[in-house]
DNA sequence: ACAGAATGTCAAGTATATTTTACAAACTTT
DNA sequence: AAAGTTTGTAAAATATACTTGACATTCTGT
């Protein structure tokens, strides 16, 4: 399922996909993949990105 | 790094590695892995690891 | 001390996360 | 409307998460 926690912290700190993926190290398609939600990040990958938008991993990817 | 946090609410629940493994449908060897901390889970175990535990994300494998 | 369970670790294989390249669609700005 | 940027998506290659099997070590109970 699509990953929308992610997209709007995104969003609020007005970076692009490509500048998100260039701050944690990735390919711009890893990201948009995660945010499409068909795919399985690694925790570390998860953190970077958590860090890189001052969330938490429950705030971005926790779900019921 | 090590994780500490893991490796409790594992002995909190009395579960063996053997058990907690089953639980979450992965091999022993992956959970020891991942409490001696050289490597990397997928968001996807780390959840299920969690729910076993009823512990959350930031509880288990948040790190600063 | 012995037996059984739990843990640590290693090597080789399989599954899948991630990259690279590439193109099309949508949105923004001029 | 054209140009530039952002996003969606796909296929092939590479890196790495995870499995399986096996053995040694430590821990627990009798």
């Amino acid at each position: 399922m699509k990953n929308l926690k992610l997209k709007s912290a995104r969003a609020a700190k007005d970076l692009s996909q490509q500048q998100l993926a260039e701050l944690v190290g990735v390919s711009r398609q890893t990201i948009n993949a995660i945010e499409k939600g068909d795919y399985n990040p690694t925790i570390n990958l998860c953190r970077a990105i958590c860090k890189a938008l001052d969330k938490t991993l429950d705030e971005l990817f926790w779900e019921e």
